[in-house]
RNA sequence: AGGCCCGUAGCUCAAUUGGCAGAGCGCCGGACUCCAAAUCCGAAGGUUGGGGGUUCAAGUCCUCCCGGGCCUGCCA
């Protein structure tokens, strides 16, 4: 089966939109792929953070990828600091990166202008993420669309490290995103975001009454009839509506919509219904996974040793092809 | 290592010679709406980065610290 692997930061909570985009998909890739899904808080701190709590949130999501159906017997699911090559690997590789690439990381150009202070490691960040791939030769990589130029330059520094080393990584090819897009229930022109306001993104594990206010309130249009013309607002609702029901409720309220007879207010009510249907089973076994916390501890430490065999074999090799120890 | 500039509400910024800490946007509540949006009404929001000092009175002046930006030097 093929390598592949995928990151996601702890920090802030899973939102529906990384639900339904990505983690849906990650449950899938399971079945054919050796999946190796890490959770990466030395990414997470190349910006603002709270250090007394990343730990616990790391732990949090571990627990939330659980409940969502990433299973650590199938999977390799561990945090990325536990696994001290990475960065081993991320410093070997910034010699065989080029500063004139990292410059033109669009990500970075579009963060580090947002910000006051923009450290060295957000600047360094796809380095580490093409360590994180290739630590365990992934050939695949589920990403977003806006991921696609850091895998791409993945690529390129595998390509280097062969030409001046010998053969050894492979050149990952991203899988983009099957994964629905939701956007933000505030502003439906932008895609959901941990980054955003509360009231633009829907926690997976938010609790149901909360969820309705988030849904009512979704931003619409002034409604009637439009043909096959949809909102943004709207196209969003039915997409929510597609990955939950049935076809044959989504296409009652297709028609209601090309005749104009659609109510908004039944739209909403229905993906809903439909939503916490799908969401409920999560939220539950999430409570189950809380009840003991150590369980969870105990399935990332095994992850973790799994992920270092793994690591410290390549690691090994790497070390004797760029002439440094330890030997 | 030295010099210069900056730090005020969630965000962008005001505040006369030192004289009651404010606005816009956002957030929250309400009206309107099938639900929203827009609009209207209303409310909340602050240790002015932190400590010390001068003064009747400090966002404003002095001093130290923290944080951020820029310039120069040292090392060769």
């Amino acid at each position: 089966m093929p390598k592949l692997f995928s990151g996601i930061q702890p920090t802030g909570e899973l939102h529906i939109g990384n639900y339904f985009g990505a983690i849906t998909n990650w449950v899938e890739l399971q079945e054919k792929h050796d999946t190796v899904y890490c959770i990466v808080d030395l990414h997470a701190i190349t910006s603002d953070y709270d250090p007394d709590t990343l730990r616990e949130e790391a732990l949090e999501m571990a627990t939330d990828l659980i409940a969502s159906g990433i299973d650590p017997e199938k999977s390799i699911l561990f945090i990325q600091s536990e696994v001290r090559e990475h960065v081993e690997l991320q410093w070997i590789f910034n010699s065989v990166t080029s500063y004139g690439d990292l410059t033109r990381m669009t990500q970075f150009k579009d963060k580090s202008d947002k910000r006051d202070f923009v450290s060295a490691g957000l600047f360094d960040y796809p380095v580490l993420q093409a360590a994180d791939i290739l630590l365990y030769k992934a050939s695949r990589v589920p990403v977003g669309e806006d991921q696609v130029q850091h895998v791409e330059l993945t690529r390129r520094i595998a390509r280097k490290f062969n030409n001046r080393y010998g053969e050894f990584f492979p050149e990952p090819e991203p899988i983009i995103g099957r994964g629905a897009r939701i956007m933000s229930t505030a502003d439906p022109e932008r895609k959901m975001s941990k980054s955003d306001h509360d009231k633009h993104a829907i926690g997976l594990m938010e609790n149901e009454d909360s969820i309705w206010e988030k849904i009512k309130s979704a931003v619409t249009d002034p409604g009637k009839a439009q043909g096959d013309e949809m909102s943004p607002g709207v196209a969003n609702l039915f997409t929510l509506l597609e990955l939950t029901a049935p076809e044959s409720t989504v296409e009652g309220f297709r028609e209601d919509h090309r005749e104009g007879n659609l109510m908004y207010i039944d739209l909403k009510e229905a993906v809903h219904e439909n939503l916490m249907a799908e969401i409920r089973p999560v939220q539950e076994k999430k409570e189950e996974l809380m009840e003991n916390r150590s369980h969870v501890e105990d399935l990332l430490s095994k992850g973790k040793e799994k992920a270092r065999e793994i690591a410290s074999k390549n690691m090994e090799q790497v070390r004797q092809m760029v002439g440094v120890g330890p030997t």
